[in-house]
DNA sequence: CACGTTCATGAAACCGATTACATTGCGACA
DNA sequence: TGTCGCAATGTAATCGGTTTCATGAACGTG
């Protein structure tokens, strides 16, 4: 009955059942229009047989993968993978598949890494992008699925977007500081060239103007734990003396952290620091970190759910802008 | 030319090439065997009409998927994506996609969450299984794809397993804490019924039994920052208090950290405490976590090598055992 | 009773590639 | 010169479903 090298097909559950193909293919897909008559025989076929529908052979039919790819600059980052598992949720509610291509693992010997290929309509319904850093030029062929960026964004790529309220989250960090009475404040950031940080510089620096003050200093990071521990040393070299930090995510500040503490200075009486994300560790770190929430779950579910949009649809390229809030725990407290 | 709405097809390109779609096909999937006329002929063709092969009908044909599944039981836990980047790696390698499905997130009014219908040899061409929680009967059946269990296992499911050392790592950790002269030793534990923790229980136990000592008492955690962190409580409610903890993972180490933290206790004067896994995190916790490393990337890397090697040769379901090796960082101290 | 409508159904076209098989042309060799 | 073999190519079958279209039956209506 159910022999593995040879699954039955749907010619088989038709002859069992008395019917046609058709008939069996409509039984499956649209029950309401198919004779109760047919649709018991069909059924009793189908559970005697243990068929399953062939997918490759029903999308190509359909033109449809029944999948989406979601392009990830680092697959092992937590921050990432939430998102992901929140694209995962959706997709799953409506019966796709998730694909995953990590962008930082491509090939360096061909160009773009070979994520071109993984780019067509006969390997994914739709595509998220998570990763800001990719060429626009990629995305720019005919047989492109269509697109939702996430979280980073890429200059000059078409389709809607579905972010964070970074700006906004950089200010609430910024007047959160201001209000301790912090004035020297450096803004830890990511990788020069990240949306992320560039917008959250420009929240940092409007934050600043309101308050009358001078745009921040910056130090690069690359959102690692380690380049938030490298911080601390360049921090401290600076004269006059900082007095708190604005980090672009919670790894850095945990980092910095770390460095502080191995330079005998204390958080918050030495430094005031804030961090971004509230990613779980951050509730768990020596000194609780204070930071700006984001939802990571709830922004894939949303870049899903525009993407899916999209396939009905086409829906024009807006910008879904999600709230932040800022989180107080111990890591911030007045200027002595 | 590059009509988003019309992708070219392979007879567009042999009409444009003077030649058959066999000669396209061939020339595009084997050049050796077309002669060099044709074959530039075709390549001039699907250069200027941008022609990329369908692969769903490609896929049909060889009735092969082109991609290979992984469940996980979480996607948003870091543990599991860096395993996932390591298996990406691998596929990627060998031009496979990666599809992803989270366990966790199933729908729980359909029995076994409806995974049964992924697990169709038209929808991968294998599965890569990593949570150990599943009933074997959903991968029962016939069109269930090759198989291979990683990290975590299923008992009496069938298929090879490449796991970490888990005997041996928790033996590492019980002999280090022994050597350092503590004998009242706690196993936080995941939950009851997890494989790891079970066969980390029995590495727990061996070396206990060796040093003449009897086994651990153990606390049930669920492998999560706040299941570590409630566990302080337990921990400080047992007479003779215990003086060292092993955690079946850092990260409820680290909660269990913060949680002795919070009552005013000192790590490791008071407990000497060590970990599983070796995450990032746990250099930069406020006292430096000592902990059994655990190559994720590499274990990942392993499985979906294996995978691989069944598509050939069906390999005997043998297991494959990695390394792991004992970090000893600041956490950890002679018992005073 | 003739006719139009609706409903259920089956035959066959279709999705777009790969590949088995047939055919052709050419060179080598007897 | 005839024939054998090989290389290159084309034709058509094939993968396994879905969907269009034609057909026939049942039914209501004028």
């Amino acid at each position: 009955m159910t022999d593995p090298t040879n699954p039955p097909k749907i010619r088989d559950v038709a002859r069992l059942a008395g019917v046609s193909v058709a008939t069996v293919s409509r039984a499956l897909s649209n029950p309401a229009i198919v004779s109760e008559q047919a649709r018991i025989a069909v059924e009793k076929a189908v559970a005697e047989t243990g068929y399953t529908v062939n997918l490759m052979a029903r999308n190509l039919r359909q033109q449809q993968v029944g999948a989406v790819l979601a392009l990830v600059p680092n697959l092992a980052n937590p921050f990432f993978s939430e998102i992901l598992a929140g694209i995962s949720d959706t997709l799953r509610a409506e019966g796709l598949s998730l694909l995953v291509l990590d962008t930082l693992r491509t090939d360096p010997d061909t160009p773009n890494g070979g994520i071109r290929s993984y780019l067509s309509r006969s390997r994914a319904d739709g595509v998220i992008v998570l990763d800001g850093t990719l060429d626009p030029a990629l995305f720019a062929h005919g047989s492109c699925p269509p697109l939702v960026q996430a979280c980073e964004w890429i200059e000059g790529l078409a389709g809607p977007r579905v972010l964070a309220d970074n700006e906004t989250g950089a200010r609430l960090a910024i007047e959160h500081l201001l209000g301790l009475g912090h004035r020297d404040i450096v803004h830890l950031t990511g990788p020069a060239k990240n949306t992320l940080s560039i917008s959250r510089a420009a929240g940092v620096d409007a934050a600043l103007a309101t308050a009358g003050l001078p745009p921040a200093h910056r130090l690069e990071g690359a959102f690692t734990l380690s380049s938030g521990r490298a911080a601390a040393e360049a921090l401290l070299a600076r004269t006059p003396r900082p007095t708190a930090v604005f980090c672009d995510n919670d790894e850095m500040a945990i980092g910095l952290m770390a460095g502080l503490r191995a330079e005998g200075l204390d958080v918050p009486r030495d430094f005031s620091i804030v961090g971004f994300d509230n990613i779980e560790m951050s509730a768990y770190a020596s000194v609780p970190l204070t930071t700006i929430r984001q939802k990571r779950a709830h922004l894939g579910r949303c870049a899903a759910e525009r993407l899916l949009a999209q396939r009905t649809a086409p829906t024009p390229d807006e910008t879904l802008i999600l709230p932040v809030e800022l989180v107080i725990r111990d890591s911030t407290a007045k200027r002595v």
